[in-house]
DNA sequence: CTGAAAGCGCTTACAG
DNA sequence: CTGAAAGCGCTTACAG
């Protein structure tokens, strides 16, 4: 293994010449550096992190806390975050901090500790404020994607605006009585997404006069969840609502899934609509309001690196872009069934 | 942001001492040990890892290498593989080297340069000759999961056999016009998995005397592929098989979906059997060859574990236990069907 | 059982 | 533009 005073030799200079030459700061002839480069690459040199983070005090590697690895919107965004550090010359940490775990409360009192990062992206975490105390005290820039954090710098998109959308698509195609899949009022770790989009439901709804209408079934934000919840929706052949704005397109796959499995056909007997964009979307010929994950990794690491660079950032809170895509899983009400309603 | 020093000086003992008391080398008193201890509570003390690093030449971290995070499998693995590690009281560091992207080359060459972990852990890697010597030349521990790599300790199941017997499961039912869908003769990057399930379809087709009615379908291990490759098998009503061995159960969800769609029925129309045990498994009420995923990431760390600390590990390739688990998208093909092959 | 000293491999003022 | 020296925050022989 060698170091740089093994450069340093083989180009015939000092070891403060070859760390000038190599990471760029002060002055160094352009023959000299160039020596040096070649002499490092010669030897394959690669300069120890540790020794080199331990006097500047940088690490070049990002903390990303996250409470699942295995849903499709986390995995987008890990990977977008992923090719972003890369491409900033950054290693990635994972911490995984599962709801429901104890190695939440570990990782945020031991591993975050050791602050071995420059700075901290979250995924949809609400904490708590002993975590939030916790994550402030680190002294590292925080920046959160889809989880409000109090006086942190956030990209997300409008939650609350996603599922009005979606639900607003139902009842211009004439539907009233429409359930809406994923919400609930409690807030757990994952953060009030399904809340906010319980929220977007309501206001649809209510502005649309169909305030007395409102129903919504608690779902895990899954397609085992959306499939159980729909199972017990479309289970009572009186109450059978006519559409289904789901908090999520895994809700509305599971849903679907759930509908052709009682026989039931979407759209004509059952319109559902998602939000995401889901990989799964086309497949199920489902209408949802789609964002871009791996975009918003992206933009989250931009953010991060203007608090590290000390760049001031264009925006606080960065709202991302959606859009409707109408696909075949949503259709005017048979007639019979809105004369029903 | 206090040091060791400032423990040292409020429990009236030398650095020296202080970091044998911490760290839980050598001989210290328990008095003393507890007054360190304490007194590195009291301001909320945590060794540099960097400083600590650079002397004992052990970082606490381990590099994962993983093609993808937003497969079931994988995910599965990286969250059994980072409560593993969590245990260990190690960080993860995360190396996605999606196949098909720049960053892989990268990432080889340059990320991993810098050693910045005790040990490695791969999954679902074949990397090449060039990539391997790599990971030979960083002198680190290497251990893999669910990828065959030359001379290094490993953690898989038997992919040849779970997919025999997956096969063998439809044979017993009587079926004889059985594709396998998923499988493909070419081994790109995510490793020979698909190459290797094949073999055992093929295997169990030619142990029954079906030789002759060998039939797969190349198709992308996941959902939407499996979809895709289900919709062109079952479109030729003449050529339609009766059973579908599928390369995993993703790819068996998405013909299960391809399936429904078209008006079959499964299993009166059309046996699926799949491997692996997805979430999704239940849901579609699929027959499979269970394995657990979980299970098989906490296995790989406690190898990586013994590496790490010297211990001999007990196997040099452990091969994971897995099981068939029959639910009802199996059946005996319908009688006229049967005649009719 | 404890402390003084050296050193891990770098980078960075500071002189020249 | 270059080099000698100090120091980042720890741990570890080595004496005592």
């Amino acid at each position: 293994m060698s170091g740089i005073a093994d450069v340093a030799r083989i180009a015939g200079v000092s070891k403060s010449t070859a760390s000038r030459a190599l990471t760029g700061g002060g002055y160094v002839s352009e023959s000299t550096r160039q020596r040096v480069i070649d002499a490092a690459r010669v030897i394959g040199y690669v300069a120890s992190p540790n020794a080199a983070s331990l006097v500047t005090g940088r690490t070049k590697n990002v903390g990303v806390i996250i409470p699942f690895v295995n849903r499709w919107y986390f995995g987008e965004v890990l990977e977008g975050i992923e090719d972003g550090l890369l491409a900033c010359d950054y290693d990635l940490t994972l911490y995984n901090v599962r709801p429901g775990t104890t190695s939440r409360a570990r990782i945020f009192e031991h591993f975050l500790a050791r602050k071995r990062f420059d700075g901290i992206i979250t995924i949809g975490i609400e904490p708590s404020p002993a975590e939030l105390a916790r994550l402030v005290s680190l002294e590292r820039p925080v920046v959160a994607l889809g989880g409000q954090l109090p006086g942190i710098a956030s990209v997300s998109i409008d939650d609350v605006a996603v599922s009005r959308l979606a639900t607003e698509h139902l009842i211009g195609l004439g539907h009233t009585r429409i359930v809406h899949i994923g919400g609930e009022r409690s807030d757990d770790l994952v953060g009030s997404v399904h809340g906010r989009r319980l929220t977007g439901y309501m206001d649809a709804m209510e502005a649309a006069g169909l305030g007395a209408q409102i129903l919504y079934v608690p779902s895990d934000m899954s397609v085992p969840g959306g499939y159980a919840a729909g199972v017990q929706v479309i289970g009572d052949p009186r109450n059978r609502p006519t559409a289904i704005s789901a908090a999520s397109d895994e809700v509305a796959v599971g849903t679907i899934i759930a509908a052709r499995r009682t026989g039931m056909e979407v759209p004509s007997d059952l319109s559902v609509v998602g939000v995401d964009g889901h990989e799964y979307a086309e497949m199920f010929s489902l209408t949802t309001v789609e964002q871009s994950p791996r975009e918003q990794g992206a933009a989250i690491v931009d953010l991060l690196m203007d608090a590290l660079e000390g760049r001031p950032s264009a925006d606080h809170v960065l709202l991302h872009p959606t859009r409707l895509v109408v696909r075949s899983s949503t259709a005017r009400p048979r007639p019979e069934a809105m004369t029903r309603s």
